[in-house]
DNA sequence: GAGCTCATGTAAAAAGTTACATGATTAT
DNA sequence: ATAATCATGTAACTTTTTACATGAGCTC
């Protein structure tokens, strides 16, 4: 179970439930998603374990925000999961599976379709990225090696984002002419 | 649901629930895994659903098998699933979050050796990926391009898959370069 | 006979998704 | 006043994991 112990990392700073959920949108997402509705019992669930402790935001404008800060215990269970090992082999790519299958479809331009489709949301993605760095590397001269801590392990989970997105839009590119070519011989054939 | 669409795609052959983990664990590990106490109860509910049909296998040696085929109405959905268009953004990538949080670890030669530790996985699943397109190549004149579409659109997921592990290792080498720099600097200030 | 692989399952728990409910604040 | 966003939650369901149970056949 990863999604507690990405909690604990998150509460290195105090938060709101909200607040964690907006971060997934924003830095995590290349590795990550939670719904609201899991986040809000896992918060309690391990509020009553010890891992963390909350108070409702004293003297803020806007509605209340219940905050949670890690706990000693949490802090050492986030040092157990890390010193534990990478976690590897648990992946699922939806993309892939369906890529594997694609002989099913027996038009060949549905195929391609799919592909284009592929493609189209890799480079919007890639774009995201790219922009996100770019920004990144604008607003702080400390880009990327003189970092603090905090920030120089999510920017090493950003550059590999950055990688394996470039190779998944090339990788469409060649798959596309690759079956394109299947196409006309087909046709031909 | 993707795991349901999976197995009808498997099923384009009559399976086994046995075959089809060993399926799993031959073919499809880069994108997907499944545990038999998973697989065994989706088939029987694919079954009471019309998508798929079973037999014990008949004149077998060894222990009795239950034989699944996929019936038309399965091959309906596969079919639906295919023309959604591409399932993503929903990859969980299990050590990235711990990179993303390695700056917990105060002590620096830790974090180094969870890189050094994901790096020599990298390496192992490269080395697999690698030897066994050797295998299909050395076995199959038609590999790749000249392959039929049931082999073809497999050999594109193990394409992505070699280009991926690869970007893997070059990352976690230049992590580890990058993480050692710091170390030696914060040695040194 | 002991241990391995083949083969099929059940039970219980954990993790994740989808849908719904509620109310405050802010922007137009 | 209306809609959007902020903010927290519950309920029902689906998906996945972990642990357990059973028995046949095969190898040493």
């Amino acid at each position: 179970m990863s999604l507690r112990h990405i909690l604990l990392g998150m509460l290195q700073q105090p938060h709101s439930g909200y607040d964690i959920k907006k971060e997934f949108e924003k830095s995590l997402r290349n590795f990550w998603r939670a719904e609201l509705s899991q986040i809000y019992p896992l918060l309690q669930k391990m509020e009553a374990e010890g891992l963390i402790s909350s108070k409702v935001g004293a003297s803020d404008i806007g509605p209340r925000k219940r905050i949670y800060r890690r706990a000693a215990k949490g802090s050492r269970e986030l040092n157990a999961w890390l010193s534990d090992g990478p976690v590897v082999g648990t992946e699922r790519i939806g993309y892939l599976a369906q890529v594997y299958f694609l002989g099913h479809l027996k038009d060949h331009d549905k195929a391609i379709t799919f592909m284009e489709e592929l493609l189209a949301y890799m480079r919007r993605w890639l774009d995201l990225l790219e922009s996100s760095e770019a920004e990144w590397r604008a607003n702080d001269p400390r880009y990327p090696d003189g970092l603090p801590d905090s920030e120089f392990y999510p920017q090493l989970t950003l550059d590999l984002g950055l990688r394996k997105v470039r190779a998944n839009v090339e990788w469409c590119e060649d798959c596309l002419e690759r079956m394109q070519k299947r196409r006309q011989r087909a046709r031909a054939g």
